[in-house]
DNA sequence: TTGAAAGCGCTAACAA
DNA sequence: TTGTTAGCGCTTTCAA
């Protein structure tokens, strides 16, 4: 299987490699014949450009690097997904890279690909900086951090989550419950936690607040949310309601409820958000704020597109959060 | 940010970008103090080599290609966390493609893959066939199928799950059923699906066989899974036991179950493949065949790894499946 | 032990 | 409207 290159199309359409390079890339008028002959040549030879010889010659690589902090966990699963089905029509490759929450995992692959002129970044921090970020930014390459913060000048989706969120506090007093708590993320964790903060400025419109002991942190696995859960049935006065920063952790509460011989949500309600498979799965049904994972990564995808088009002001994307009732709460 | 080349190199260490190039290869012997130079030249500007020209003089991308046909499953997922993480460190990309079992698209990234050249490509074959790889093959691009069948004369991960299968059909006939059912695979998947020939098989061994009638046959998702179990249950003489192809499959029959006033499993019992994170979550608890996707993920990797260093003669992996026995039989 | 230089396949500036 | 050609950054052959 020898390979077809440009300057075999060229000669069997008699024409030289630059008129078979400009049919294909269409930045200067060709005429129609010429073109026909061209086009008939590609398709005779089956050839496809070199985009390692492409990239090379332009400076500009094929590949978008997705990076995350868990790929295992089904929100980033379907995430990754869409983009990739959203890039492929640009001819762009979606590289993965899992780095399970960890700083240098992150800034190895953020440096690679500056250093590689990838054709764009879509990444959800987790220990990463806005300045980090910069690197990428200096490169001249795209970047779209998908995360309820703002990390410096760049494109982002986001969840528009407040109403969502209002709404399950609004559920959760309805129910009569008042000492409201939540297992956040980890301290340490890129800005925070946002929800953190949504859920606490909520919380203070609704009349109440996240007492100072019933906010626990942890990193976003089962494990973790088992842990804080814990912690939090282990105080003096335990919460009556517990908010997840997502349905892993909230799982991982509910497995911990279940040794603790604690009701859900009978004893304690609970909150996840994601709205991941496993949210409708698990008994009793996981009440949760549902981020639709689809939608984000093609809004990721549509952002990075308008970047490779030309523009350069940064924007953000807002996809709509929901709350779904189920019976957690 | 200006890109450090090799010349960059060569002119700060004071040699020829030639030694430059054989103290990263190690390809040829170099003075060690030259190479002391070059190495120092080189950390002192930060340099990391092109991959992309490197690929365009090679013949040989940096890229591979994992083809799955739904990486929301969260099988595909924890399978492709684990082969990038290992082949990370060889310098190796991992470019997905979701082919939500579409053959075109399994098709259109293989031919591009053999076209570019790729340093390999791990694939789960949906509706592929040996004769498509062999598009591969003959790029010279190393191929690890993930299946349970066998498709050509390339390195495949399947699992070992006859030991689990067994143990699975004992705990079903020991408690007491008899008319056993499988919702199977898409009859037009690549090799037909394997795990209904390996049940078939062992039942008969069993002294029970699958009647005519019990086994159905769908896409590998939720829906289809409701689809087969309703249609199972429709029967004049319905099954008191359902193999499920996955457990996607299996979560789609409970949904389907639970529609239908169906107990799960006083009157059928449900045994799932794989294990995802939500077998242990669905109530009941999901009895199931573990397949390890992490350990799945690994082994491509490694014979890919292999392949890359010279391995000429293809070789199969097996990963062996564990029976979990849950509440659901 | 090292260097010079060809060339991988493409794009785009320049020329015609 | 089309062609010629330099050169992207690297690897590797050939020569010293």
């Amino acid at each position: 299987m020898e390979r077809v290159t440009m300057a075999d199309v060229a000669e069997a359409a008699g024409v030289s490699v630059a008129t078979v390079s400009y049919v294909l890339s269409g930045k200067r008028p060709v005429r129609p014949d010429t073109r026909a002959a061209v086009e008939a040549a590609i398709r005779e030879l089956g050839f496809t450009p070199n985009t390692t010889a492409r990239s090379l010659r332009t400076g500009r690589s094929s590949l978008v690097g997705l990076v995350v902090p868990d790929l295992a966990n089904p929100f980033y699963a379907q995430f990754a997904a869409a983009l990739q089905e959203r890039l492929r029509d640009l001819g762009l490759h979606v590289v993965v890279c899992n780095t399970r929450a960890d700083r240098s995992e992150e800034l190895a692959f953020v440096r690679e690909a500056a250093q590689q002129q990838f054709a764009g970044v879509v990444i959800t921090p987790f220990r990463l900086t806005a300045k980090d970020l910069e690197l990428l930014e200096r490169a001249g390459v795209p970047v779209v951090v998908s995360a309820d913060i703002r990390l410096g000048q760049v494109d982002r989706v986001a969840p528009e989550a407040r109403s969502a969120m209002r709404a399950a506090l609004q559920a959760v007093t309805d129910a009569g419950r008042r000492r409201i708590a939540m297992i956040a993320g980890p301290r340490d964790a890129t800005g925070g936690d946002p929800r953190l903060e949504l859920l606490r400025e909520l919380a203070r419109q609704f009349g109440t607040e996240l007492p100072h002991g019933l906010v626990v942190r942890g990193e976003h696995t089962r494990a973790a949310g088992a842990e804080g859960f814990g912690e939090l049935m282990s105080r003096r006065h335990p919460p009556d309601a517990v908010f997840c920063a997502n349905d892993v952790i909230a799982v991982g509460a509910m497995d911990r409820a279940e040794e603790l011989d604690v009701r859900i949500p009978g004893d304690v309600a609970l909150v996840g958000y994601d709205d991941a498979v496993f949210a409708s799965l698990v008994r009793p049904r996981l009440t949760t704020i549902r981020y639709p994972a689809q939608a984000a990564g093609e809004a990721a995808a549509r952002l990075l597109r308008e970047r490779i088009d030309g523009r350069t002001v940064p924007r953000t994307v807002r996809v709509k959060a929901e709350f779904v009732a189920r019976e957690s709460v």
